[in-house]
DNA sequence: CTCATCTCAGCAAGACTGAGATGT
DNA sequence: CACATCTCAGTCTTGCTGAGATGA
């Protein structure tokens, strides 16, 4: 076992990547249980949360802060308009741009979400006090901040 | 601002969830571009890992360790098989299983990746310490094990 | 002209389901 | 009989690209 290159721990395949990726599929899990019969999906929340964070904004601007892409932020808004979650309005600054804004009801469907995805961190992780849950958000931000740079 | 639920920090809403879908949406990109024109993908990377960790195992064996399913475990095993990656012959122990075998081929081309895809991990964690990435894959490896339990 | 924005059509990969054939 | 394995067909979501229309 001389010239493989086996690690220390003998978990040298444990690559991060790999491991992102098996965790998100588990995220993603809890997260779309937690959404089950709301109506919404995962972009659909992100982009409520969005525009309850920051305000109203235009689609692109949505787009770059939820990292969803152009063509699916303009399908998601489509259902989030039909469902009166949000409005979309004319920017009279900017033709170009679509205003959206959230509805009471799109607020109100938003805190239910919010409950819901509260509950799919603790089954996410469980066994995880306070202290690991900031470590891992702070790994990972540490992460997404890096990027964003560069992307 | 006192009604909305702001958190103390600002960033209430960097829910754990998120952070993995959006993290390893870039694990997915620098892996993505780590294996382009090698002719494998992300599946063809696990399979053969797994063999080359635990040595020749059945399909339903390498679904289970890699997390892939049945399916595309077979979808895979096809590609790498007419690639002469590895072998896979009929179990006379239990003839419904087929054995999987690295060939000579298959651990060259591993290791072509394995360096590959080394470079990712670079890619995806810059500015991160050894301590920052072993701290990194111990929480996600926590994640990992224990849904293994239960899933 | 260039650039940004919005929209639609469509693609590829990944995760998954159902069903059938085979074998234990 | 129940159960496990392999395979194929096909579905759905996600992430993404290209192209066109509109407007700054």
């Amino acid at each position: 076992m001389d010239t493989a290159p086996e690690g220390p721990s003998g978990r040298l395949r444990a690559l991060p990547t790999r491991l992102l990726t098996q965790a998100a599929i588990l995220a993603n899990r809890a997260t779309d249980k937690a959404l089950a019969d709301t109506g919404s999906r995962r972009y659909h929340y992100a982009i409520l949360v969005t525009l309850d964070e920051h305000g109203p904004a235009s689609q692109a601007e949505v787009g770059r802060r939820t990292g969803i892409d152009r063509s699916d932020v303009a399908a998601a808004v489509n259902d989030l308009s039909a469902h009166g979650h949000l409005h979309r309005t004319p920017d009279p600054t900017d033709r170009r741009r679509n205003t959206l804004t959230l509805t009471p009801a799109g607020r109100s469907h938003l805190h239910d979400l919010d409950e819901r995805l509260e509950q799919a961190q603790r089954e996410l992780l469980p066994g995880f006090s306070g202290a690991d849950r900031a470590n891992l958000v702070l790994l990972l931000t540490r992460i997404l901040e890096e990027h964003s740079h560069s992307d």
